[in-house]
RNA sequence: GCCGCUAUGGUGUAAGUGGUUAACACGCCGCCCUCUCAAGGCGGAGACUGGGGGUUCAAGUCCCCCUAGCGGUACCA
């Protein structure tokens, strides 16, 4: 098999990050797409990292990258591939690009653009590259090397025409080349830009659909020309349209939680992040699904329904979602993600799975439906788990009615002669109780969920009163008494 | 500034090749359920499809202009 017919017969595709910060959700979209396509197809998913910009790179923020993916279960078949490794390759190629006339040495040190730029008038960013050294004379450039002067290596963008691709998404893209300036290829310092080394390894890891996010859209004309120069085929491009915070400027830190650890750390799921973001510039059509397994995901995916605006992020909607996923999933399924949670706040005990793990699993059946992440249930669950709880203010307003300071305590009485103490036989003798002392339930009742969790939301009181257990029932009732207490000393 | 792209309710999206009162989901409001809050069920408000011109018997869907937003315009990616 010939190297082209490998390309044209094989889906390669990529996710090239730089490493110049952690892995934010617009990242994380263009690699699930990148990976939903590749699955779909059942073609290779590469992972590379962009870190030729030495200054802004490091590898922690490599590692932080690794991380995300890792967790959002994006895994890669190829890589990571560092272009940091490959210096030698972008530089030969650079230079095959002086040789065949394609492009040209640079001499023109950075604060001299910058002076010229200044120099250009009212707007600097208007400036283009002057093209000086573009016609040196020979002499003149192999005297310069000689003596060693720094030097780029530009690329020789054709005076006129223009520059055309297909792009899956976005379709036709023409521009004038006059637009386009002479791009840097190779840096002074021998690392290449962007432009360069990623022509350069797309093409050479085969790379036959590049899916990206739309910023990368005005540059690809650019990259056009280089694969022309290169004498190689065109790549499949796919654009992604960007996506936007509330205000519709571009997703950034200024608008919160961006990076994948984020919504890892908030009790986010990650097949639910990874529906939520599919779902952000893609559509499976026609339906009024909104809930996808991966596998339908994969199914369904198609480059075909990328739509060309830009998506805002709707938090409440990621919300909304992570939640439907934590509901679905069986108390089995969720004991080790709450597990963690509840390690994390200090509040995990071994007997929760040993001897109590059947208490511990029904308590996440009792939490779960009200859960939106996964540290609710260190909130919701601490009254369960602990003898410290707070009190909330809603909770002691329930407290504070003139007649609870005796039926609390009779309430324990009762509850403590109880057997068996069960869903059935509390209800009855708290209903009894309300009855006989001429009061509405309801009243009992959310006294009685103030004393035992500190809050005024929770699951079913009855589920509540036998999930906590007959005996701290009974000793949270009248130390309620004591609270009550203090708040009318307080109020004195 | 220049170049490029985009434009459907607050948000994400639907609405084969133009064809009845623009659909779904999130959010919001209300009702039911009910011991609270959720969940669930039911219902509602919310879009003259950015604006203006055309083409057509008929346009969210085609064309032009304008506007706005976003992106690019680096020896960043």
């Amino acid at each position: 098999m010939t190297n082209s017919q490998m390309k044209t017969a094989e889906i390669r595709v990529r996710f090239a990050p730089s490493p110049t910060g952690y892995l934010h959700v617009g990242g994380a979209r263009t690699a699930l797409f990148n990976w939903l396509f590749a699955r779909k197809h059942r073609g290779t998913f590469i992972l590379r990292i962009e870190d030729t910009d030495v200054e802004r790179s490091s590898e922690d923020m490599v590692e932080g990258i690794l991380d995300g993916l890792r967790w959002l279960e994006l895994d890669w078949d190829e890589g990571p591939y560092f272009q940091s490794q490959r210096l030698m390759l972008y530089r030969q190629r650079a230079q095959a690009l002086v040789q065949s006339g394609d492009a040209y040495y640079c001499f023109c040190s950075p604060e001299e653009l910058a002076a010229k730029r200044q120099r250009a008038g009212a707007d600097p960013s208007r400036w283009q590259y002057d093209r000086s050294c573009r016609s040196l004379p020979q002499e003149v450039v192999r005297a310069k090397l000689q003596a060693g002067v720094p030097r780029a290596i530009r690329f020789k963008v054709p005076l006129d025409g223009s520059t055309i691709f297909e792009d899956r998404v976005y379709g036709r893209i023409e521009v004038h080349n006059r637009d386009i300036e002479d791009f840097v290829l190779l840096r002074s310092d021998g690392h290449p830009t962007y432009h360069l080394s990623v022509v350069v390894d797309d093409a050479d890891m085969g790379i036959s659909h590049i899916i990206r996010g739309a910023d990368h859209l005005s540059n690809t004309p650019k990259q056009v020309l280089l694969y022309r120069a290169f004498g190689l085929d065109l790549p499949v491009f796919a654009h992604l349209p960007l996506i936007l915070g509330p205000d519709r400027s571009r997703l950034s830190k200024r608008h919160g939680a961006t990076s994948v650890t984020a919504y890892r750390e908030m009790g986010f799921v990650p097949a639910a992040l990874r529906n939520f973001l599919a779902l952000l510039g893609w559509s499976p059509g026609d339906t009024k699904q909104e809930i996808f397994s991966t596998e339908e995901l994969i199914e369904r995916f198609s480059l075909d329904a990328i739509s060309k605006s830009n998506a805002v992020f709707d938090f409440e909607k990621a919300l909304w979602m992570n939640g439907q996923y934590l509901r679905a999933m069986s108390a089995e399924q969720l004991e080790p993600l709450v597990r963690e949670e509840l390690k994390k706040a200090g509040l995990w005990r071994e007997e929760l799975a040993g001897e109590k793990r059947a208490w511990f699993l029904h308590l996440i059946d009792l939490l779960k439906v009200r859960a939106r992440t996964l540290t609710y249930f260190v909130e919701a669950g601490r009254p369960y788990l602990s003898d410290e709880y707070p009190i909330e203010p809603k909770a002691m307003k329930n407290l504070r009615h003139p007649q609870l300071r005796e039926l609390l305590p009779e309430l324990a009485h009762r509850f403590e002669q109880l057997h068996p103490f069960t869903l059935e036989t509390t209800e009855r003798v708290l209903r009894e109780l309300a009855a006989e002392r001429g009061v509405k339930a309801g009243l009992l009742i959310n006294a009685v969920r103030a004393a035992l969790t500190g809050s005024a939301v929770t699951p079913g009181i009855f589920d509540v009163i036998v999930a906590v257990g007959q005996e701290r029932t009974v000793h949270r009732l009248r130390r309620a008494v004591d609270w009550i207490d203090e708040a009318e000393a307080r109020a004195r």
